[in-house]
Formats: structure tokens, C-alpha cells, sequence
DNA sequence: ACCTGAACACCGTTCAAGT
DNA sequence: ACCTGAACACCGTTCAAGT
């Protein structure tokens, strides 16, 4: 990391900077090609520092998990265990209609045990289990609900949402449904 | 449609027929021009009888709604107004978990006013839109769920089960649970 | 070490040329 | 009237050639 090239850094740092751009613009399905032009770079430079499309994604995901670990954490403290899981999953919902595809890629990251993103992701999964956790043991959340249950409810209506502009339009009353299927 | 080119209406038929195997085999995002391939077609016929991706989903698409359609109005005269909806939207979910895609497809067709489906749909939207009325009347339905309300999110859950087999597998427990949240 | 872009194998879509 | 497939403009991915 450190003892890489100069221009070999910059690349991959301006790589990501416009994949960033350019995925808010299009979502994941955005062209690789583009990327790579836009960022005035070869198109083996950048499958060279990202193999994959879902090794791009994956570093873009990165700050988003830690970001809603930390606030998973700080809600851990909350006097109301059921709105302080119900705050986190809000903004989970939030933060993954960003872009078209978002709600797909966490999903698949989330309950992928062999992503690079693991460790990012467990922090997260573990801070969210506490919040359900709490939030079952003072009667407000039904015992047969798991945190897999959570983030695949939320996510698909991330995806409802981006299926058209009338879904999106209803996703807090959608997310309010869930919520409440989800309490004891 | 009577009138035309038997040559042309045998193109037309192997067509849907392909596109039915191939769509079942690959999903909604199956190459056209494969399907053409094995139609034994031009590419130019195959977009001559189906000028988008679309207009082919949408043949497939027909028959489904149509049984669908039907499926709801036998099941008008049950006693069990909530066990009928729940039935009828189970059938829904298996329907729209049999290729890759389907969810997403259906839900658009449904929600798509300008679509040459929508009498096929706008007879299957009644019929459910009276099995709801009939549930919500009962008491078992709560009365702030309309018909798109549920078309959403059971395709939710059969997106989300086109996204891992781990979801596939608690796609019956998602299902209840959304039940839950829909009934009074 | 790393970068570049041509090359390959695919797409969807259009349309001139055929029958 | 209808069919065909070459042509065009895109992809993702690989890799020989350069620096």
C-alpha cells in the first residue's frame, strides 16, 4: 500500500473518486468503460486495481457500512430500544436508495461471509443484533424476527423504490407496515 | 391478425415459444438475439413481431395475469374473506419467483397504465381489489392497505428471493410476516 | 511495476437488400 | 408483406506491447 507508485495511487484514488460519480449518476450497473475514460484512465488500469465490478462496489460500500455501524452504536445507549432499531433501519432504508442498485449490492455484500467487506460488515451486523437484541427483550420486537429479516425487509423496499416513482412515494408507509409486522 | 403471412404468424408463434424457454432458462435480461438464434430467425423478424424486450415480456406476461384473474374470482365465495386474499397472494408469490426478473416485471406491468396488458391486469386488479374489500369489511385487513400496497410487497419478497437462496428460504417466513403486518 | 489500448466475444437496434 | 443479416455503437474482459 504505502510502497505502490506515486501515479499508481493516484489512479486508484481517482478511480474511485469518479466510479463514485458516475455510480450516483447511473447506478451499479454503470459502464466500466465510462468510468475509465472519465477518470483519463486505461481500461486495464483500472481492472487492474479492481478486478471486479464488485470489487469497486465494494470499496464504495465500505464508508457506508462503517457509517451505519457507528450510528448503530450510538443508539445502543437510547431509553427506547424499539425507536432507537427502528431510527437505524430508517436510515439503512435511507442510505441505500442513494442510487439504483444500491439496496441489491448491500444485500448481497451483507450476507456474503467471503466479501472483503466482512469485518466492515460484521461490525455492523453485530451492533444492529445489540439494537434487536434490546429492543426484543423489552417486548417491543417480535422473538422470531432475526437480523436477516431486517435487512432483507428494508432492502426490498430500497428496491421497491427504485422501481418507480409511485413505489418510492410510498416506501415510509411501506416501511411503516414493515415496522409494525415486525413488533410484538 | 387473421390475414397475415403464414410464414409470419409460424415466426411469430416459434418466437414466444423460444423466448418462453429461454426467458425460463436465463431470466428477463435473456439475450434476445439467442432467442432468435435458436428460433431459427432473422434478428429483423424477431424485432419485427416484438419491437422491445417489453413487447415480448408482455405476451409472456398475459397469460399469467389471466390466471391469475381467474384464481382471484373463484376465490370470491370463500367464507374465509382474510384466508382467501392470503391465498390468492401466495399463488402471486410462487407465480412471481419462476425466472429471475419476473417480480420486477410484474409489479411494473401491474403499476403501468399505458401498458397493452393493462386490461389483462386491470381484470386481475379488480378481482383482487374485491377480495381486499371483502377482507378489509371482515375486520382481518387493515383498512390503510390499498391493492398496490400488496402487489409491492410480495414482489418484494419475490425479488428478494431472486437475490440469494438464503432469501429464497425464509421467503415463507417473510411472506408471514408481511401477512402479519397487513392483517387488523 | 505499472499503464495503455487494441483485440475478442458478446450485446441491442436499425435498415438496405432480398424474396 | 415479410425476412435476412450486415452494420453500427456500445459492452466486459484480456493481454501483448510499451514506459
Amino acid at each position: 500500500m504505502a510502497n505502490q507508485r506515486a501515479d499508481a495511487r493516484r489512479n486508484y484514488e481517482r478511480i474511485l473518486e469518479v466510479a463514485g460519480t458516475v455510480v450516483a449518476e447511473q447506478g451499479t450497473q454503470a459502464s466500466l468503460r465510462e468510468v475509465a475514460r472519465r477518470a483519463g484512465v486505461g481500461l486495464g488500469t483500472l481492472y487492474r486495481h479492481f478486478p471486479t465490478r464488485e470489487a469497486l462496489l465494494e470499496v464504495l460500500l465500505r464508508q457506508r457500512f462503517d457509517g451505519l455501524a457507528d450510528k448503530a452504536r450510538s443508539l445502543e445507549d437510547s431509553q427506547d430500544p424499539g425507536a432507537a432499531l427502528e431510527q437505524w433501519l430508517r436510515q439503512f432504508l435511507a442510505g441505500s436508495t442513494t442510487y439504483r442498485g444500491l439496496a441489491a449490492s448491500m444485500l448481497a455484500t451483507i450476507e456474503d461471509e467471503a466479501s472483503p467487506l466482512h469485518a466492515s460488515c460484521h461490525a455492523m451486523r453485530e451492533a444492529v443484533g445489540r439494537l434487536l437484541t434490546r429492543a426484543q427483550e423489552a417486548g417491543r420486537v417480535r422473538s422470531d424476527v432475526d437480523r436477516t429479516d431486517l435487512f432483507a425487509l428494508v432492502s426490498a423496499i430500497g428496491w421497491l423504490s427504485d422501481q418507480a416513482p409511485a413505489m418510492a412515494d410510498r416506501a415510509d408507509h411501506l416501511f411503516g407496515l414493515v415496522m409494525d409486522a415486525v413488533k410484538a
